[in-house]
DNA sequence: ATCGAGCACATTGTATGCAATATGTCAAAC
DNA sequence: GTTTGACATATTGCATACAATGTGCTCGAT
């Protein structure tokens, strides 16, 4: 509960349309190659066209619409290959967080990690089927890695890339084994950065990873 | 040379502003902590203050400026362990971008980066000085490597780091053995990729910027 | 002299209008 | 039936005006 400022000024209203379309997107809300035309998102979020054209800017700096002049924003889909690239790098650089993390984390980041560990875990008993929260804790789980690892631009594209969307409809295509193994990564990383054995902990973070896109790989939405 | 398109209308004037000022800042034009105000950029590109805004929001993106609302954009410093963390993920994302190129490379792609090699040590041996073209030939050297990873997201990832502006301001560090070994560095870059060995291409790439990283690193400038 | 309140100015944030461009439709030619 | 071109419409790109906010300065109190 931080104090109130005065004149406490909310966000601008670019800000609030980026952070609800970026929302949008990463939940699956829009179809692929939907158009998303600034007339309505302005209308939508009862602002002007020009806060809505520079959310469309952000969000395609980002890789979560394609931008082509005199042509607006689309959704973009991603092509099997894309997915592919996009967990490969994801392997390199977060199992390159996780070292880092296990070289640096604290006693109490160990703590508040493995508290995300276990908040995650309740999700995943108590509704299986709720995939948007345990969608919601293991980002949480895997963004306080980042953060641990205490390289503030590589937490940024850790993010960046965890974000593109299609982390839900990951979880979605686990079947029971696939969760077990997860459980049992996620158990392993905490215990890794733990004993700081970065080693390990790099290691840890890469098979999990290369497991999740061997569950994702070839199958195409949409 | 291509073929004239019909129609060929050129970018958009927020593009053109967009390129202008990131080359800028890439080539170190401006001061860190120099204030960008919308209304100086479009007077000197004699546009409104919209496309101006506009690339100023890509360049935030993109960390060459920081834009907090309300008071614009200031070109960005690095400090040193900013630095740091920079060159340390460079060091893992070329060297992936390396090692995948080693793998795919075909003979064309060989003879074309082997070409760009001897263009970059021709401007180094013909004129020492010239920082500004030898950075612009090792940056389509490296480029090149990223291109052939057949990895877009990667290749763009790295370009993006690459260009963050401490290229050229890295180079003027050089003494005559750090040269002698980036070419060293680079010829068996070259070696290596046209062998196809992953594993020596990928070691190779992260030695050679750990190299420059030692060079840099403990620097402050401004 | 130093500090703080309040006012004036500078700069950014947003809305709106118009110009430039793309997209879709329909008719005519083949 | 298919294709090509032109025209009408929809949408984006940019300029301008105004509102909201931050910044710095003056002036007065202590």
């Amino acid at each position: 509960m931080q104090p109130k400022r005065r004149k406490a000024v909310g966000p601008t209203a670019s800000q609030k349309v980026y952070e609800a379309v970026r929302d949008a997107i990463s939940s699956d809300q829009f179809k692929v190659g939907e158009r998303l035309t600034e007339d309505a998102l302005a209308r939508k979020f009862e602002v002007s066209r020009t806060p809505v054209r520079e959310a469309m800017q952000r969000l395609a700096s980002d890789g979560f619409v394609v931008f082509t002049a005199h042509s607006g924003a689309l959704i973009r889909g991603w092509s099997a290959q894309e997915v592919r690239d996009i967990f490969e790098i994801r392997a390199n650089l977060e199992s390159m967080a996780c070292r880092l993390a296990a070289r640096r984390a604290t006693r109490s980041d160990v703590e508040r990690l493995e508290a995300l560990r276990l908040e995650w875990e309740s999700a995943l008993v108590e509704d299986p089927r709720d995939v948007a929260l345990i969608s919601e804790r293991n980002r949480a789980f895997h963004a306080d890695i980042f953060s641990i690892s205490d390289n503030y631009r590589l937490e940024t594209m850790c993010l960046q890339l965890m974000d593109l969307g299609f982390l839900s409809r990951s979880l979605s295509r686990f079947d029971q084994d696939d969760i077990n193994r997860s459980k049992q990564d996620h158990a392993s990383l905490v215990q890794a950065i733990r004993a700081g054995d970065g080693d390990w902990a790099e290691a840890m973070m890469k098979s999990h990873i290369l497991a999740a896109a061997s569950v994702f790989t070839g199958t195409e939405p949409s």
